[in-house]
DNA sequence: GTCTATACTTCGATAGAC
DNA sequence: GTCTATCGAAGTATAGAC
């Protein structure tokens, strides 16, 4: 599962093989089957592997931080750290998105919901702040997270999530 | 020509076969490799076409708006009047660089550079305003319109576009 | 230049031994 | 549960008639 969930975001999902999981796997090609019994599905299990690596990260980010401003600064510190990979093979989150919307099949709504976590999760704390536009606010902010991610990506420039980060900080920071 | 750009957009590059394109073009498959020897060939001069397409626009917005200011606002207006497409399929030069970022050969960069033709144009005009951060300017603004084509494509809800440009449109107003 | 037929390859999926 | 061998479908690309 963690080498399916590193090579689908590494590779895309259509361009990975079942025989590029297996390898990195270090099991048979065959095996793969024991535990997936479609491509569609090893694919559906990591995106929710990574749903719930969402919500592990907010769990304990509302345990150790309590201003929900401070909250939505962690996100954009955290966005900044993984700068580098986000350089190299895009948001995971986003990239899924984006790839998955083009099947006819159910999945493209999978991934989705992930993104709903993420805008649920900016929205709440803008609530917090007495934020009435909190929904529009939420969408703004994901929205430049993803838009810088994929600028990230298509130019390989870690330095472009810093300086939009930065920029996204002092908006935060001038919100009522 | 016009048929493979239209489908790579609607399906991706990597689920359209050459058969798809030949179907909507309405020639027999062997045909395409007539014109073009490898289907890399064929994605390459479609982002070509597509990079055209950008240049005439930008010649004609610069032809009939004359405040660069203006010019940003038709870009917006542009956006919001194609959210019904971006909605279905997301936009077209995202999502290119999206899914060819994931390739190994050097049809990413061909995908990056019309991307740099819309950072560029909108840096132009921020500095005809007399900003002297119009880089960070035109990467906020262009971030932030990747980034809402997105999630207006992920939720396929054009409002969403339309949303989020009425806010960039009062930032835009904003600037001095 | 246009079209049909097909060769070659890759990959998802399965069969069946151990 | 693990592994090898292989089937069958799909898709890129080519050969060659017209």
């Amino acid at each position: 599962m963690a080498a399916a969930s590193r090579v689908l975001h590494e590779q895309g999902v259509e361009k990975t093989t079942l025989a590029d999981i297996a390898r990195v796997a270090e099991v048979p090609l065959g095996n793969v089957y024991y535990y997936f019994k479609t491509k569609d599905q090893l694919v559906e299990a990591a995106i929710d592997a990574h749903a719930l690596n969402f919500h592990a990260m907010t769990a304990s980010l509302d345990l150790h931080t309590a201003a929900p401003r401070d909250r939505l600064k962690a996100l954009l510190r955290g966005w900044v750290e993984q700068r580098e990979l986000t350089a190299r093979y895009g948001c995971p989150t986003g990239t899924l998105c984006s790839e998955l919307d083009k099947r006819t099949d159910g999945l493209d709504r999978v991934a989705a919901e992930v993104m709903r976590l993420l805008i649920d999760y900016a929205e709440r704390q803008f609530r917090s702040m007495g934020r009435s536009d909190s929904h529009e606010l939420a969408i703004a902010l994901v929205a430049a997270y993803q838009g810088i991610s994929l600028l990230t990506n298509t130019f390989r420039d870690p330095e472009l999530m810093t300086g939009e980060c930065r920029r996204l900080e002092r908006w935060v920071d001038s919100l009522a």
